[in-house]
Order: structure tokens, then sequence, then C-alpha cells
DNA sequence: AGCACGCCGACT
DNA sequence: GTCGGCGTGCTC
């Protein structure tokens, strides 16, 4: 460390690839001064490929020699050839840092902090937290070019399809490898020179071909850092302050008397920036600033031209967020905070006791009964913390596409809101997290899951909406982190107060608040006195019975309905099913489509007119006769959300009806306009899927329709009740807004079922009561903690072996705390096998020890032989 | 996750 | 005899 020389530095980073280490570089001198922890810099990884790393670490050589993950074999060909001596002090041992991107770090320390809590807690790698983290404009990977090169030499000879791939080449100039296929595959299509490659070939695979021409010398490749963001430049116009002055600006007209156009243009420039002036106010600068589209609306170029010689006007670019856009209409209320809207005495108590409750705990929770008016309270208590100059960050479930509460916040905020959403396009989220690094980051942050990973300097209050919902725990790639969990554990870190609110409390945060660990506030009143609905259980076996079934709706249903089109009053029906139907069968001998690469029936769509795998996406023709009979009956059985509408529109002609699920809901734009055109009555009837739940506030909804309770209440979980609950009070509160009771009509063939009871009276605490007693009796949570083990591999024989193997380990460790392992409903997805095992750790036992018993379990297995191939996934806390 | 290297079947 | 399939191992 005392070398006053030079002291060469390495670099400890993180890469965005799920790779279990931190890998070492060296780092220039010149970069050195600029390098800090939580900066981004561009590394080479591997033969070709460049990223850009997070660096977690700097530090001497000396210190970085614990970096035991190097493999001092001495013969490392790559990278600089040279032996590794043992002392770590050669140059050449690690690759250089190739630059660096942040002038200060995109992370804070508590954001990596963070990180390492995650990976470790939920067993993976800080490389997929870190994918997980940022927006994709902040994440670079290099991709390969190929290039023609005009210069080859002539006498090489050239097979016919590497004549064919450089013919493509030299019209093409440069592309992107993977661009490539599919630009020959199209010009193969038009050319039809299918035949002419062959009948056998199915396509021609460019990669070989490319290679050999790369040899011959007549392409070129090289790798290529993308810039996925890009700032949003507008192109403004200004007068010079040389003709700030009336009088030059007379003179200048008089001058311009010959030039009709200029004169013009300038008029318009004038009266433009004047009227913009009139809405902006006092402000010198924008009196005289301008889009340049705005302006030039109808006008010349040329005059332009002539105005910016004369040195009259100037034009400029300018780069301006693209999340406010450039209109600044939306009034601030800077000075409006404070304020407050009227409470009802129910909400002013539930906030005076949330207060009460923060003086002395850090989390607590808000029960309340749907359209009570949370929303308010957390306004309020928003307030409280940005007049304390602190920042809040407010979470909410991927699914509520939060144009509402947005709309709502922004009233009250202003410019103080950001809005970080997956929907949103990715450079907006890349500018939320710019300005939160900046010396005026947003006082409150709308967002879901991911958004607790933006960075905060004075995070005062993080507060959960719908905590229950199980979108906040992400569940395919990992890091399978659990949003709520996560600002819990952030908030503690950070000092900051956690309100975690919801009309259905999961199970293990009311079971918090009974333990005492959490505070608990409970809101049982709706808003200005809105009546809860009245809901009325339908049996579907005795309407069946007494054939009051109309296909999916019982003659109840349909009176309902008729009633509220009748009042001009809305309607919304649930069914959990998209699609038109979710399965086909032949007529004649009760065949089924199955997709060929997953364990399932397929789900027919009218609208795409083919048959689609839910698994994995897949979509085929329907076939005109049965492959098995030979039959040309294959019919539908069962009723998705399409299905649904179309049987709506016959019964009810004259309604309107639109459906909401996946399927229609693609676009943040196509959900807006659906929601939008409820909300403002454009639609009499609303069908959907689970969206339709939640937390939609609807002021004309008379009538809630469950179809076909069965499907929730019969899932093979510990928790469908827990979940049915949710969901069926979560879509029944939709029903009766202000002055009417709303009437839901939950069909299921279980009337009888406790779980169906509770909803009926909205009794969370017997629901609470029953399934806390099943949980402790059979050992499930919150009285355990679970980890889900997932086994896949294409091999039937090789997963069942590695799921016994798996089992005799883990029992090994974990003795009678293994569950399975067992074959899931769907016991196949692309082509992969599925097995699984369930761990349960008690609450007491050290889960950190469970961790790192179930890592070595899982690096074990996977160094074997045969297992190398198979994906072990584990699943902590899984929902 | 890429990607390169290496070992066995269906085409020239 | 080669081309090209994907199993295996490595990346500072």
């Amino acid at each position: 460390m005392e070398h006053p020389l030079r002291l060469s530095l390495l670099a400890d980073v993180v890469l965005p690839l799920p790779l279990a280490e931190t890998y070492t570089y060296s780092l220039p001198e010149s970069l050195q001064d600029r390098v800090r922890v939580g900066c981004r810099v561009i590394v080479p990884f591997g033969a070709k490929k460049i990223y850009s790393a997070i660096v977690v670490k700097v530090h001497g050589e000396s210190e970085g020699f614990g970096v035991k993950s190097l493999p001092l074999t001495g013969e490392s060909e790559g990278w600089g050839g040279k032996s590794l001596p043992l002392t770590g002090e050669s140059e050449g041992v690690f690759k250089s840092v190739l630059d660096v991107l942040d002038p200060a770090p995109v992370l804070l320390p508590e954001q990596l902090w963070l990180w390492h809590w995650i990976a470790d807690y939920y067993l993976c790698t800080l490389g997929e937290v870190y994918r997980a983290a940022l927006p994709s404009g902040l994440k670079l990977e290099s991709e390969s070019l190929v290039e023609y090169n005009p210069d080859y030499d002539s006498d090489v000879t050239f097979t016919r399809n590497e004549q064919y791939v450089l013919d493509l080449m030299e019209r093409l100039r440069e592309q992107r490898v993977q661009d490539l296929q599919k630009a020959l595959d199209a010009s193969q299509m038009v050319q039809g020179i299918r035949e002419a490659l062959g009948p056998s070939k199915k396509s021609l695979n460019v990669l070989p071909v490319v290679k050999s021409l790369l040899e011959k010398g007549a392409l070129m490749m090289h790798e290529q850092l993308r810039q996925n963001y890009r700032p949003r430049i507008v192109h403004c116009v200004r007068l010079t302050e040389a003709f700030f002055s009336q009088d030059r600006l007379n003179q200048l007209f008089d001058e311009l008397r010959r030039a009709p156009r200029q004169s013009d243009l300038l008029l318009r420039y004038l009266d433009l920036s004047k009227a913009s002036a009139a809405l902006t106010l006092q402000n010198r600068q924008l009196l005289v600033e301008l889009q340049k589209s705005v302006l030039m609306e109808g006008q010349s170029e040329a005059a332009l031209k002539g105005l910016r010689e004369r040195g009259v006007l100037e034009v400029y670019e300018r780069e301006v967020s693209r999340i406010m856009g450039t209109e600044e209409s939306t009034p601030s209320p800077r000075g409006g905070i404070g304020m407050g809207s009227a409470f009802s005495t129910a909400q002013q108590r539930a906030y005076d006791e949330i207060c009460t409750a923060f003086a002395t705990q850090d989390i607590c929770l808000l029960h309340g009964v749907t359209s009570s008016g949370k929303t308010e309270i957390y306004i309020r208590l928003i307030q409280d913390q940005i007049a304390q100059g602190h920042q809040v960050l407010y979470l909410l479930p991927e699914i509520v596409l939060t144009a509402q509460l947005v709309e709502r916040l922004r009233r009250v905020f202003g410019e103080r809101l950001g809005v970080y959403h997956s929907k949103y396009p990715d450079a907006e989220r890349v500018e939320v997290w710019q300005k939160q690094l900046s010396a005026e980051p947003y006082d409150i942050i709308v967002g879901v899951r991911s958004s607790v990973f933006l960075p905060f300097r004075r995070l005062g209050m993080v507060i959960v909406d719908e905590e229950h919902e199980n979108s906040f725990k992400q569940q395919d790639p990992a890091p399978r982190y659990h949003a709520r969990n996560v600002a819990l554990v952030l908030a503690r870190r950070v000092g900051a107060k956690a309100l975690l609110g919801t009309a259905t409390p999961s199970l293990e945060s009311f079971y918090n608040a009974q333990q005492g660990r959490y505070a608990l506030v409970t809101l049982s009143e709706r808003f200005g006195q809105v009546q809860l609905p009245r809901i009325e259980v339908v049996d579907l076996r005795d309407r069946r019975h007494r054939k009051e079934m109309h296909g999916p709706f019982s003659t109840d249903l349909i009176r309902a309905m008729r009633e509220a089109l009748e009042r001009r009053e809305q309607i919304i029906l649930f069914q959990n099913r998209r699609g038109y139907a979710p399965q086909m069968e032949c007529q004649t001998c009760g065949w089924n489509p199955r997709c060929t690469q997953c364990d399932v029936t397929l789900t027919l769509h009218r609208q795409s007119g083919r048959m689609t795998c839910h698994y994995c996406g897949a979509t085929y023709p329907i076939p005109e006769r049965c492959p098995q009979c030979e039959g040309h009956e294959l019919v539908g059985v069962g009723y998705g959300t399409e299905r649904i509408q179309e049987e709506l529109s016959q019964l009810f002609p004259q309604a309107r009806v639109a459906r909401m699920d996946l399927d229609t809901t693609r676009s943040r734009t196509a959900y807006e306009r659906l929601l939008f055109d409820f909300q403002h009555g454009h639609t009499d009837i609303l069908v959907g899927t689970q969206m339709v739940t939640k937390g939609l506030d609807f002021e004309r909804v008379s009538v809630v329709g469950i179809l076909n309770a069965d499907t929730m209440l019969n899932m093979p979980d510990f928790r469908s009740y827990e979940h049915a609950f949710q969901m069926l009070s979560q879509v029944a509160g939709r029903a009766g807004r202000r002055n009417r009771q709303g009437l839901v009509i939950l069909q299921t063939k279980s009337p009888d079922l406790s779980v169906v009871r509770q909803v009926v009276t909205n009794d969370y605490a017997g629901l609470y009561r029953d399934q806390l007693e099943e949980r402790e009796a059979f050992h499930y949570p919150p009285f355990v903690r679970l980890v889900e083990v997932t086994l896949r591999h294409r091999d039937v024989r090789v997963v069942d072996q590695l799921a016994r193997d798996m089992g005799a380990l883990l029992r090994r460790q974990f003795g009678q705390r293994v569950l399975g392992p067992d074959t899931p409903a769907v016991s196949r997805v692309q082509l992969l096998y599925i097995r699984r095992l369930i761990l349960k750790v008690e609450v007491e036992a050290s889960m950190a020890d469970a961790r790192r018993r179930l890592r070595q379990v899982r690096d074990f297995l996977l160094r074997q032989k045969p297992y190398r191939s198979a994906q072990i996934v584990y699943d902590v806390d899984p929902v």
C-alpha cells in the first residue's frame, strides 16, 4: 500500500449473468480516480463479449488475492499467455477494465447491500439480482456485427451458399449476426431458393457460412456495445439577445419588408413565445424559447435559415425528460402540500392510530375494507414525510395499472411524483433512476415490484398497497424475491417506516400483527357510508338439476344483469380463464388436443382461430378431423372469457360488452383504453380474469358475477382458501359504490364450504382463525418457512433419479422436514419433465444454515455427470 | 447466459 | 470422408 509511485488497483465486479462469483479486473491508471464502488464499468468477458459490470470492491493487488476463484493453473492461453505466479503480482493476470460508464455510482451503498441480502436470502447470484434490478437501458451487452468487406481478395472462390450469403451482405453492408439468419430466411422465402438448396434442408444455417467467409476475408466481424438509452432531444428556437429590445425589433421588421416569409415567421415566433410566456409567467428565458416543431408548422425552412443567418434566431438542442414531456401544464401545487382532503372520522382515527403506532413501531398493517379510503390516508402520510424532508416508496402490485392512482396522486404531488412501471418504456425507467441519483430526486415513487431497487437517499417510508398480492413475488427468472418483504428489509436497513395496506391481509402479515411484530390498524367502514355488497351464493349443481342454467349463467345471474342493464348500471363478470374454451374434445371418441411440449390440454382461442398452450405459448391450427378417429366434430369444452363475451352478446344484444384479460391488454394503451371506456360508461359489461378484481374503482358497478368459484377453491395448494377468499372479496368489492348496495352473484358447486360463507359475511377473522389452525396442524407458514425445490430435465428417468437422490440428500441434512419428491399436476413444460420437493424449516431454526446446506446440495448434485444438464431451482417463501 | 471445444451420425 | 448436431466446461 505504501508504494508511492504506482499502486495498481483491482476492481471486483458483478456481471449481469447468473454466475456465483465476482470477477477481478485490473484498473488502468487513467481510470483509477474515476472508479468507485457502485459504478458501472465496461469489461471484456470470455472470448469476445463485452458487458457493463458493477464494481463492488476496489482494492490493491495483495488484498485482491482473496479471489480464490481464479484457477491459478499457470497455463492460461487466452489473455496474455503469461503464467500466473502465485504472488499475483504480475500484470496480465487480470483483464483490464475498458472504461468507466458513470461519473458517480449508479448504486448507493444501501442498494448494493440489498443486492447481497437478496442473493443470500433467495439463494441466487448477484448477477441475477443485477439483471432484475437495473432497467435494461443501464445494462449494456455487446452484440456481434458482421460487415461486408468490399476489398476482399477477388481470387478466392466461394461455394454456392457462401456466394448467396455474400450477395446478401453486399446489400446489407452491416448486420447483427442474430438478424442475419432472419434476413436470410426472409430472402429465401421471397426468392424461393429453398428448392435450389436441396429439398432436404429446412433452412440454410448462416453461422458456418459466415465463419468461412470470415476466413476468406470477404466479411469482417466486430463486437459493438449497444447503447439502449438515448436522451430525448428537442430542437428549440430562441431570439438572440441582440434583438431583445423593441426598437431593435422594429428596425428589423423594416429590413425584412422584402422578405415576407421571414417576417411572418418572426411574427409567429413572437406571438407563440409570448403566448407560452403568458402561461409559464415571469421567466425571461421561457419568454423566448420555443420548440422548433411548434414554430415551424406550415412555415418555410428557408425563412428560418434566413433569420438564423441574420443572427435573429438561433436553433439549439435541448435534452428533455420523456416522463413529463414538455407539457408542464399540470400545475404543480408545491404550496398545496399539507392541505389534505376531507377525512371521514374513521379515516382520521386510522391515521391517528398509524401515527401513534409509528412512534414505537416500524411496521404497521392497515386492514381496511375495500373502498374505505386507504389512499387518502396514504396521501396524508406521504405529505407528512415530504414535510420532514423524506422520500416515500409506494409499492403496488404489477397488475393494477397505475393510471387511476397516478392521476390522483399527480393532482396532489405534481412533479414530485415519479412512476416506475414495467409497462412504461424502458427509457422512462432509466430517467427515473437517474433522477433518483440527482440532487433533486422524486419525493415519491409509485412503482411495481422492481422499484424496490431504485436508489433513495432519504427514504422515510415504504407503503405497500394490496400487500397480500402474489404478484409482489417474482416467479420465473431468479431472483425469486418478494418485493413486500424486500421492502421491509430495506426499510429496516435505512430506518424507514413501513405501512402495509390491504382489505384482505395475507395470513403471514396478519399473524405478525397478532404477534405484536407489526402494529395493526383496522378500518372497517366504507367511505361515505357505502354499504358492503350483498353476496348471493348460487348452487351450480342445484341450478343445473333444475335446468336453470343457460350456459355459464344461472337464471339468478341473468335476472340480476338484466335489471342492472335496465337501470343503466354496469356489470363486472369474473371468469378466471382466458381464451374461448380451456379444452377441446372430439365428440366421437373423446380425444383432447394436447401440447406437444407440455403436459396440458390446449385452449381454444376463437379470436386467433388457433389452439394455444397456456404454459409455453405455442399455438396450433385447429385440426379438421380428429387424428384418432377421423371424426369431424371437435368442440370446445368449458368457458373462457372469450366465450363468455360471445354468449353475453347473444343474451343481451343491445349491451356493450368488453373483455379484459391477457389477450386484450398486451399494451399499456389497450389496457388504459378498456378502463377508460368502462369508467366513462362506454361499456356496460366487463368480462375478465383476475385483472378485474384488482383495486379498480368504478362508480356505476352494481352487479358483479363470479361465474365459477370452484376453479379457485379446488386448487391443490395449502393456500387455496386464503387466495380464494382474497380474490373473491376483492372482486366483490368492485360492486356497489355510493348511494346503492351492490349485488354479487357467486356461482359455485360447493356453496357449503366455510370459506364461501366467510366471503359472504366478509368474515376475515373467521378465515384467519380456520386457516391458522390448519397451518399449525399441518406445519405450514407462518409456523414454518418453505423452500420449494423444482427439478427439470428432458429425460424422465434422469429427473426421477435426480429427485430420489436429492430427496435422500436433503433428508440426510434436514430429516423429516423434507416432503416429496412429487410429480406436479402439470408434469412437463417445454419438453422438460418436472419434479418437486418441499423443505420446511422451523422458524426458530437458522435459515442461514439451511441456505448454506441447500447451496451445497445443489452444487454437489450439479457436479454429478448425469445431472449437469438438469435444472435445480430453489424458491424461498413460495407463494 | 454465451461461446468454444470436442466427440458421434447423415450427407457429399 | 466432411458437416454439423449438442453435451461439457469456462469465463477475471
